[in-house]
DNA sequence: AAAAAGATTTAAGTAAGCTTAAATATTAAT
DNA sequence: ATTAATATTTAAGCTTACTTAAATCTTTTT
């Protein structure tokens, strides 16, 4: 399959996993920097390939097929980063830009080398979980966004769930990764901002932030 | 640059290296499995690019800035090559076949993240020299074919110049690698074959071999 | 040196993956 | 419930990287 196919249904996969939006070409589009009319077209076709249902107007979505393929590339995308996040102490953000890359041009003879090399983890360095050879994500997801949490407890940071680099720079200069503690001070839910304490630094941070932020509780 | 491109001054690169041939467009499709109408094509795109000189029926010739891409691709091969033969302990065939994927999908910066990992190594698992980030290649290379050796003395292996799993699975057979040492015991000139001791076992290669097979003389 | 064989080039055409512009349908706002 | 705004789709066209077939040139053989 093509690389332009695979971003496809990589699109629709996360597009229906993370938002609110409906999966509707104008949509997957604007993700993949294509113009609408480019990514009707490739609907239509996949359609015809049985990746995915396609009706006019209405949402895509994708087949059991589409969604094994999503989750075949998901899964390389997230071994990649794993591997380049523990040999090169890249930061999260050059590992996604480059994992993004090499996820279509890799076997799944090599993708298993790598997990194996790896003790087949669970989890990639954003806190993502990778699937198994098969497809299957084996973990549960408990954690809930920044936004739900409640005032005066105490959280693990599960989840990074973030392509740009703006963003990690900031969580990276505030101590804000992968398994580290936070307590939640402050919920300004009229203004929709969250105020946490973190490594004896207090942060306040707005919606776009706290919803793709992603926390367990300390119990 | 494409993969197109990419592929095309490393054939026409790897050509002129190792080759008697004269690089034209036919031999360059013929390494590419591609028409010989469409390399011509392509050579004619990348004379206005300023990559190769060409003229009607006569050989290619990279330019210094084609030669700057090939060997910017031929370092990332072999620098991929040798971190996954390192880590995940695969065959020279495997190593070559995902590495001739994933050479087009490597930044430069990751090439020097891996090349910095693997402590700047001066060739690869083939013996095949790998270039610096200026595209230069420090090492000079003593070697000879093994067809080009004397009755009687010692060699150690400097290079296994092939791509074909075939070949590969013979050499890991007879353990010819990397390194070994090898006495070729008689040189048939006549029927240009070579018979050599390795391991205590005898082996009789004829010249497809002899030509790939490279050694350094033990003194 | 002429003929035959073999390469190279030209020409015409194809598929994938896009583009922009116009037409049509849906959704939101008044 | 219209109208206005927004999305989606259709249509036509472009570029890249190929293909096959025919024409042209070069090399080899006799």
């Amino acid at each position: 399959m093509s690389v332009a196919i695979e971003n496809f249904v990589k699109a629709i996969y996360k597009n229906d996993k993370h938002n609110v939006n409906n999966t509707k070409p104008g949509n997957i589009a604007k993700k993949l920097g294509i113009s609408n009319a480019a990514a009707t077209d490739m609907a239509k076709k996949l359609a015809t390939r049985d990746l995915l249902h396609y009706e006019k107007y209405q949402a895509l979505q994708l087949t059991e097929k589409g969604n094994k393929m999503a989750l075949n590339v998901v899964r390389k995308h997230r071994l990649w980063e794993t591997l380049l996040f523990q040999l090169f102490d890249m930061s999260l953000h050059e590992i996604h830009r480059e994992a993004e890359l090499l996820e279509h041009q890799t076997s799944d003879f090599l993708a298993s080398e790598i997990s194996e090399f790896l003790g087949n983890p669970k989890f990639d360095p954003h806190g993502d979980p990778i699937p198994n050879a098969q497809g299957d994500i084996t973990t549960e997801d408990t954690s809930l966004a920044l936004s739900q949490t409640q005032e005066g407890k105490s959280y693990v940071i599960s989840r990074l769930m973030s392509d740009d680099k703006e963003f990690f720079d900031f969580c990276a200069l505030h101590g804000l990764k992968y398994g580290n503690c936070i307590t939640v001070t402050n919920q300004f839910r009229n203004n929709k901002m969250t105020q946490i304490s973190a490594n004896n630094n207090t942060i306040l941070l707005n919606e776009d932030f706290t919803n793709i932020i992603y926390v367990n509780e300390i119990k």
